[in-house]
DNA sequence: ACTAATATTTAGTTTTGTCTAAATATTAGT
DNA sequence: ACTAATATTTAGACAAAACTAAATATTAGT
């Protein structure tokens, strides 16, 4: 696979939401910023090599080889961003664009180390799942703080409100996204929760709890 | 700089043998594998780009400009092939392939915070230098065993002799390509050397130290 | 069901990097 | 210095991946 086809490939299986729908030629060229007549000409190409499955007008999806080549490819990206931000003190959103290039490198070997080096990682730093060489991978949901089960523990991915005031708070209680939590335990009272973030344990209050998105395993 | 046009700079960087000599299309078609007349096409266009000197008939060298990308490739292979074989037991020669895809990526953070992480090598896994951020390195050169001054140290890069029962000798004295090794003391007696490698001390005849290469810094 | 709006494809061009074959320049041998 | 061998460049073509503009198909609104 060439660079341009394996871009291709990424796109269709992400806005295939991995479960494999059929996405017009439209979309693929939004995702790709490119335009629709490129992706006509090279979704073709893909068709004859049997990565995708074609028919005009109708849309392109990934054939069971085309799953194969993007799970291996989403498993790239996500070990490099673990590599990134454990190893080389990337931060959450650095490292998306790296890992873009990185993921097209030809290694099996060079995955394999990788994967045992960072300690066989389920999940990339954004708290997203990360295939197996099988390609088989836990889905993940996004659910508000204070929504999941006691013992829960996730990747705090994102805020509901985001006024500055709501990112002083977690600023100075040294929240940030990308950061692992751990729900400990919830106060009948005023529902306020006890949390761990990095070794440390924190209590927030219910309306902080529901600003907060983690992201889990299903 | 396309991955093209960076194989073409590192290609002409070797031939010039890191002293800006220059080189013939020839000579570049033949490292480069391909042909001649594409070496002229790509060679033209780095000359309008200012990364090279040309001269129909007359060769081809590389510009300051040049050279400076040409260090910037080979620090970044350098440093791939450091973390290949020091965290992810990639053996001696099992790296060049896989760096000569990973110097194309372009990041200048990854690279520093990879060299960070490595603890700032000045020479890669086959003994050669590592080119500083700036562009600065110490030259190497290959000497065997019994000709340098007690005290050295370098790594192991080559035998004179390769018949089967001196490489079973290495292998049975865990001596391999891609060790470090220091010479400790002579035995004036025999000339026969006491020798460190790998945390443990070893004894080796003149003749052994004799087939061994090491790479110095010069 | 018909038309307008939108989506998609086709046809023809461009750029990058390569190739082959032919032309031209350089070098070496006498 | 001349010719033969070799090295290098030029010209023209090709494949990959993109683009623009035009043509065609689909869909949605009435």
């Amino acid at each position: 696979m060439t660079l341009s086809e394996e871009d291709y490939i990424k796109a269709i299986y992400h806005l295939g939401k991995g479960e494999n729908l059929t996405v017009s030629t439209n979309a693929v060229a939004e995702q790709m910023d490119t335009k629709p007549s490129s992706v006509t000409d090279m979704v073709k190409k893909l068709s004859d090599k049997g990565v995708v499955n074609y028919k005009p007008y109708k849309g392109v999806s990934l054939t069971g080889y085309g799953q194969k080549i993007a799970l291996s490819l989403v498993r790239k990206h996500r070990l490099w961003e673990v590599f990134l931000v454990e190893k080389l003190d990337f931060s959450w959103d650095e490292v998306h664009e790296v890992a873009e290039q990185l993921e097209h490198i030809k290694s099996e070997k060079l995955i394999d180390q990788l994967d045992k080096h960072l300690g066989y990682p389920q999940v990339d730093p954004h708290g997203d799942p990360i295939p197996s060489k099988k390609g088989e991978f836990k889905k993940t949901i996004k659910k508000s703080l204070n929504e999941v089960p006691m013992g829960t523990s996730g990747i705090c991915v994102g805020v509901k409100d985001s006024s500055p005031p709501f990112l002083k708070f977690l600023d100075k209680n040294k929240i940030a996204l990308g950061d692992t939590i751990l729900v400990l335990e919830k106060e009948e009272f005023d529902g306020s929760l006890y949390i761990r973030i990095k070794e440390s344990k924190i209590h927030i209050s219910n309306q902080i709890a529901s600003n907060l998105y983690l992201k889990i395993t299903a």
